[in-house]
DNA sequence: ACAAAATTGACCTATTAGGTTAATGAAATT
DNA sequence: AATTTCATTAACCTAATAGGTCAATTTTGT
């Protein structure tokens, strides 16, 4: 059904792609405008409905193919028997970046599809959205090692501090990456800039 | 201009402010919608249009409204003579609560008012936006007591670590806030579990 | 030179945009 | 009780935009 999207040598086809998942990411199905898409994805409209014939179908197609990207480019890659806390962010933040490189909006629009209500599209998510559940469900984050940390702290609350620390820092590379239309993502220096904060934290929460 | 909008009842007065922050912030200034303020507001779009002469206006007055009420129960109360870092966290975001109750989307209209650019209000704008800077410029966390940080830690990584831990919370508050209609912020409540998390910040940071 | 594929401008109908107007319903004044 | 005033709305206006189609043109491969 998307084989004439699909076929696109990739560069197109991404940046078609990344265009309407920034339109749906930013406005959800309803008032986001094929118009729009087609003129950030920088072809008429004619051609955007040759490749996709329509709006709804085109949200469902990234719909699952946005969930193949994640599985493949990001869970599966995760290596769960790392049971160090920093160790395991490193791990897991690096693999997302390199995904949100190439596909900026991506976690953007699975999350908007998370939370739409738009009565057009909720019935035929609802099928699809029982796939996701198995993903949710292995959580990355709760199989850790818990013993390093200083005695004196709740490790509780302390996880989630580091989680929301570790998440303030992935926005700022986010909106850098936004701002910069020609962000060269240098994930060596990424990589050291976020072993510096990880440092921090591991200096401050490890004994 | 707008002595009919600000001579109704609190409440009611509220009710519409808060639905055009709430589309206005969802939407930027040219994709909101006055049909789905009004709705959001539970009154007729004539009735609104009788209060706010027009879109553009009502916009303008908004910000500027907006301003106000950010500098006179939010800047201006803050004590900057607290220098602990910690402190000065649980005062302002006691504060941030406290308005968030009343405007839910205060912040993230003020926000959009900064990044739109909408033609149709840019220069409009450019002109108000002036008045920001001063209170922008004096930074709630450029002047604060490093002396108890622990002597190992970058103190610059740190503090930034801390505000995005602390923001994180902030967001969770905030989602809390909104999702429950008649979320009964209960400050005393907030107050002790924000200390809790504080808490483990200063066992973590400081020696 | 020609067939096939890629690409677009012009167009269709339905809906929504911001906004006005005349009429109604309720309160206040005489 | 009658009348003036204010609050409120349904119906309507025009212009723009929505999703989508189609015939025509341009580009490509042979």
């Amino acid at each position: 059904m998307f084989e004439k999207l699909l076929n696109l040598e990739p560069k197109r086809r991404e940046e078609i792609i990344n265009a309407a998942l920034k339109e749906f990411a930013a406005k959800g199905f309803d008032d986001a405008s094929t118009n729009v898409i087609a003129k950030e994805a920088g072809i008429s409209k004619s051609l955007m409905f040759h490749y996709v014939n329509n709006k709804k179908d085109f949200f469902l197609f990234l719909y699952e193919y946005c969930l193949e990207i994640i599985k493949k480019e990001y869970f599966y890659l995760v290596d769960l028997s790392e049971k160090d806390i920093f160790e395991r962010l490193r791990q897991t933040y690096m693999l997302k970046v390199k995904v949100l490189k190439k596909y900026p909006w991506i976690f953007d629009f699975t999350k908007v599809v998370v939370f739409t209500d738009s009565e057009a599209v909720k019935n035929e998510l609802d099928e699809r959205r029982k796939n996701l559940d198995e993903y949710s469900l292995l959580n990355f984050y709760g199989d850790i090692d818990i013993s390093k940390f200083r005695e004196n702290l709740d490790v509780e609350k302390s996880k989630q501090l580091i989680y929301w620390a570790i998440g303030g820092y992935a926005n700022q590379i986010l909106e850098e990456m936004r701002s910069d239309e020609n962000y060269k993502a240098d994930y060596e220096k990424i990589g050291i800039e976020f072993n510096g904060y990880l440092n921090e934290l591991r200096k401050s929460f490890y004994k």
